[in-house]
DNA sequence: CCACTGTATGATTGTATGCTCATACAGCAA
DNA sequence: TTGCTGTATGAGCATACAATCATACAGTGG
């Protein structure tokens, strides 16, 4: 199996989570503290951080450490951009449903 | 939880595997026979066919039947667009490792 | 030192995933 | 009809995942 290919579905595996896709969300503007996410996003600290952890390991989160606090934020804008590309999918699966509704 | 974060992950989940990737690259020129498919991707037969199912089903493959044939196709050219920043993603983490390994 | 706050991690559980083998099914041809 | 080709599916297995609870750890302040 291509090495590259394993790559391509590790960094889209670390996406394709609903309480990660949350947490990209709200580190859209910026760098968040982990007791800012966890409450944000409506999760358990232990599953936030493992999360956290998950995506950093991938490459698609930067972490600083500040005193006690952890700081996470985006590294790639890309992961933005794929998101707004699978909504413009979800967006064109929904009108063509819509669609055939109206044929039936 | 909300239904639109899910309805993301799913489509993403739909890309985010090797196989799977694999055959949209293979698709990337239009569609194709299940017959050229699995072939071409080295996957069994029945394998194919189950991850060919999920990705129709997820709405991000047409399908179209011609005598004992079926033909697969992709219906949006935002998932190349994904692979795309997918790609774009990692080499600027593998050039950052490599700064990094320069470094150490 | 102790207590406290913020974060990470071990253990566990239930569920989902990907693959293989065998088999079923659909459509064509003789 | 029978046989053949192309595709889909059931059963089984091994592995991976996400979530929870309890606990450990790191860093600060008294």
């Amino acid at each position: 199996m291509n090495e590259l290919t394993i790559a391509r579905a590790e960094i889209l595996k670390a996406i394709a989570q609903p309480t990660r896709i949350k947490i990209i969300e709200f580190l859209r503007d910026g760098e968040r503290c982990v007791c800012e996410i966890f409450p944000a996003i409506a999760e358990e600290q232990s599953n936030t951080s493992r999360h956290l952890k998950m995506m950093q390991s991938c490459g698609i989160l930067a972490r600083r450490k500040e005193g006690l606090k952890i700081f996470y934020a985006l590294k790639h804008s890309e992961v933005l951009g794929i998101l707004e590309l699978v909504l413009s999918i979800l967006k064109k699966e929904i009108s063509g449903r819509n669609g055939l509704l109206q044929v039936v």
